[in-house]
DNA sequence: TCTGGGGTCCTAGGACCC
DNA sequence: TCTGGGGTCCTAGGACCC
């Protein structure tokens, strides 16, 4: 439970996270849009640099509609292991103010001051946290933003008050006043649905929701909404930081370049990511009991048909099985553009998997392995060798480099890397076999 | 403009049990 | 013959977050 008296609570949150690390890894893009995100006609944006912002750019527009806004930033498709690694620099040293750090993602966590510092007052915190920032900053070349507050809520509204590369430490007894002129769209778990019911009915600030009627709030929103949105409009929130949070479900989708309608297709894309999961299951020594098929139609109205079995299971077949069943019950007939498969209701260990072990399933890696999907065609662009744009590459000759384009036989490389000056392009044939995928450089801190 | 992929939490109704 | 109340589990859908 939080002190509603001691900002002993900080949110800290990388600023345009996946474009900052693309940036610092190649010169040639400091000081330039960058978008990252799905660069195919379906992607949408993940993360744009500020630069790209400029431009009307932001998280979750269609890619398509950001390129028409900005044609000359650059598009990359992300590279996810670079930023597992910042990330977990930065939970490191996070770790290192508080043994009591939850991550929200890659790029956000809550960090409990007061359970690893007694009698901390604003001060105290506006040091330690200025302190994390340039250690932040040293380490990983990337700024984060940084607030600090009584409560989870108001150290996530802080953090985001004066971004980017900003510290606000909001002293308790300032909380209200801050509060109460700000859209009930700031308090995070208010979307557009909720805020619109809201503003709806005169409720448009904190402020005016903390003078609202429960009973009013509970019958428009819920049970649970309704009581938790007033509380926090007063400013109570009483939500501890909790560290280690496990899992409870685990999935993989896709949605297809093109719609699709062949159910043998659409079976085999289903294997797949239950073979995805099944592995992610077994890396994280889980398994599930219940099954659930995601479809999402031509139209974007989506359905999930769920199936609980009497044993928890991570077995690639088992849920592949379970899954095609109930994705046999749906009517795929006027085209689907997602298919995903989940699995929940999970444990740590299986009886089933403990009888596994010593008598393993048969592996059928003929075909689990990833080879080419039968019927080529309709799945959009041509499956060309797999170059992405920003991926990182090395060349027998040039060495290092990143992908900046590719298409028509041809791949544009330039040789850059994050201690280097602005690189070179060169173009090369997509099968040339002086090059292939590499892992991300090597951000080296001490490096001048 | 035409909407990703990975999640979390809540609600509501029906089955089933005591 | 008609009718209880509470609790748990399951399924489906929806809002929201990064």
């Amino acid at each position: 439970m939080t002190d509603p008296s001691v900002p002993g609570v900080m949110h800290l949150d990388l600023d345009a996270f996946f474009a900052a690390v693309e940036q610092r890894d190649k010169p040639s893009l400091r000081g330039k849009p960058v978008v990252v995100g799905g660069t195919g006609g379906r992607g949408v944006v993940s993360t744009a640099s500020y630069e790209a912002r400029v431009f009307g750019i932001g998280s979750a527009m269609p890619t398509a509609r950001a390129r028409r806004l900005c044609p000359n930033a650059a598009y990359l498709a992300g590279r996810f292991e670079a930023y597992r690694e910042v990330s977990r620099q930065v939970m490191d040293l996070a770790h290192e103010l508080s043994p009591l750090v939850e991550p929200l993602s890659l790029d956000e966590a809550f960090v409990d001051l007061a359970a690893a510092h007694p009698g901390l007052d604003v001060e105290a915190a506006r040091t330690v946290a200025a302190d994390f920032r340039a250690a932040v900053r040293a380490r990983t070349g990337l700024t984060v933003s940084v607030g600090v507050a009584a409560s989870k809520l108001v150290a996530k509204i802080a953090s985001d008050l004066r971004k980017p590369d900003a510290l606000v430490v909001v002293p308790p007894a300032e909380q209200e006043a801050l509060l109460a002129p700000m859209s009930v769209r700031t308090i995070p778990g208010v979307g557009v649905v909720t805020g619109d019911r809201l503003v709806r009915v005169g409720l448009k600030t904190i402020g005016a929701l903390a003078a609202a009627d429960e009973a009013e709030l509970v019958r428009m929103l819920g049970r649970a909404h309704g009581t938790a949105l007033l509380a926090f409009a007063r400013g109570v929130d009483p939500r501890p930081v909790v560290a280690e949070r496990e899992a409870k479900s685990v999935s993989a989708e896709e949605t297809f370049a093109v719609d699709l309608t062949d159910r043998r297709d659409l079976a085999e894309r289903l294997r797949r990511m239950a073979d995805r999961v099944a592995a992610r299951l077994a890396a994280a020594g889980l398994s599930g009991r219940t099954v659930t098929v995601k479809v999402r139609r031509y139209d974007f109205s989506t359905l999930n048909r769920s199936r609980t079995l009497p044993h928890a299971t991570s077995s690639a077949r088992e849920i592949a099985q379970n899954a095609g069943d109930l994705l046999d019950a749906v009517d795929v007939a006027d085209g689907v553009r997602l298919l995903g498969v989940g699995v929940s209701g999970l444990s740590e260990f299986s009886q089933i998997d403990l009888l596994a072990e010593l008598e393993p399933e048969p592996q059928d890696t003929d075909t689990t392995e990833d080879e080419p999907l039968e019927s080529p065609q309709p799945y959009g662009p041509p499956a060309a060798p797999g170059w992405r744009p920003g991926q990182d590459v090395q060349h027998t000759g040039f060495g290092p480099g990143w992908v900046q384009g590719s298409g028509a036989g041809r791949v544009t490389v330039r040789f850059e890397g994050p201690h280097t000056p602005v690189g070179r392009i060169r173009t090369f044939r997509d099968d040339d076999p002086d090059l292939t995928p590499a892992g991300p450089p090597v951000f080296d801190p001490e490096h001048p």
